[in-house]
DNA sequence: ACCTGAACACCGTTCAAGT
DNA sequence: ACCTGAACACCGTTCAAGT
């Protein structure tokens, strides 16, 4: 026969089955990757994957950690203690301001999440043993605490960033509503006139509002900051617990 | 023959189908629920189901639906233009102040879903077209321009608030650590030692930085307004896009 | 070591058949 | 109108068999 059950060359390795997975993911959403139809894809069958990978999921999560490794951290090199203020260029004793970076950061983090959007409910549960999605949770918290911020006050801000950029990639607003205009009546909504436009308008929408969000948020913790080095730490610690 | 292929008063309905699949969800997650588990807890089989909904998923949209219900929007009643400032009692002109009706809100809607946190990825995808969600973007977009917000901001509040709400639920930082003291080599990741401590201080931990988080936003929205009042709209609107 | 087809225990959904 | 069993086209995963 010509088709043999071993090549002399494997067909398949982790990468390119990463890659194969990661197009289908962006292409046709995550329910669309089945074992057989990825295989397909790659010119093999179905359990052939799992010579490489122990389960369908351990698949999707290496897809979610390349998407991981696409995000910049290099803003949070150099970091240090001062001033949160200012422009973006550095603190009051030559190290780059925390805000800064975690402005610039967050923008490149949301880029990375909304050029894959399909992979994003994968990489909310959380880094568990990914590389990426911890070199990513580390270099925050370095920065932080280099930057005079309480490791319990870190952790916080490394959690709370978090869950406004995947939430801003998960819970889409503008994309939330349907584009029909009979779909929400006046009187059942009487500030939803408008709301079926939102759907045509759905990226301009919600970059606005995560910008909006962003400033906000950082505006409100240099107000923290100011607080601790006031020395005024109860003031900057406003939640229970450590 | 004993068993009757249709018995005089319906087994079924909208109601129990809702609720025996909230708790399947609530029990066992979302991938727990197929149709014929869920028939199975509701005593019938699989297909009788579909007398009731067009599809499973319409199923698991009554789900999210029901705990959009539970969150408390009367916060909102009686918000109106005034200071932001102060109190959470009232603006300077007798209405409720904003910020304070945001505040309690985003508490109720987190309670809400930290009660049910399987279903989250389902009220992710946003209203569409259920009505407890709908009047929930509605009552936040309402008070928002009744408190003097242009329509334009008044519509990125709701979203970045979703944001960050829906984020803070869906993904979850400490949750996302492995329970597991060699997971995180030191020599990798610098600042993660004590990350395999989080997984069990998990409730804690995602509090606090809800708390911070809500009122850093809280915080950097205030300034905003006060630009805003100040009559310096450019201000108040960083972001482009009407 | 790495791929194959067959098999197992599932899925969501449709549909003719019953009352 | 509302429930049933049978059926269809799928799933993820295991495993003995091939080279």
């Amino acid at each position: 026969m010509w088709r043999m059950a071993r090549p002399r060359k494997p067909l398949l390795s982790r990468d390119r089955i990463v890659e194969a997975a990661g197009v289908l993911v962006d292409e046709e959403g995550l329910e669309a990757v089945s074992t057989r139809r990825l295989a397909a894809a790659l010119g093999v069958s179905g359990p052939s994957l799992y010579n490489h990978f122990r389960t369908k999921d351990a698949i999707l999560e290496a897809v979610a950690d390349a998407v991981s490794a696409k995000v910049d951290l290099s803003m949070f090199a150099g970091v240090a203690d001062g001033g949160s203020g200012g422009g973006s260029g550095g603190g009051s004793d030559g190290g780059k301001d925390w805000r800064g970076a975690l402005y610039d950061w967050a923008h490149s983090y949301r880029e990375a999440l909304s050029d894959h959007p399909n992979i994003v409910p994968v990489l909310a549960r959380g880094p568990g043993r990914r590389p990426a999605g911890l070199r990513l949770a580390d270099a925050v918290f370095g920065a932080m605490t280099a930057a005079g911020w309480p490791p319990a006050q870190a952790t916080r801000i490394g959690a709370l960033m978090r869950y406004f950029i995947l939430g801003s990639a998960v819970a889409s607003f503008a994309g939330g509503f349907v584009d029909d205009e009979t779909a929400y009546d006046p009187a059942d909504y009487p500030h939803l006139g408008q709301a079926h436009l939102l759907a045509e308008r759905r990226r301009e929408v919600d970059e606005a509002a995560f910008e909006t969000g962003l400033t906000a948020l950082l505006d409100g913790l240099a107000l923290q900051y100011e607080a601790l080095r006031a020395g005024a730490p109860e003031a900057a610690r406003p939640a229970p617990g450590c």
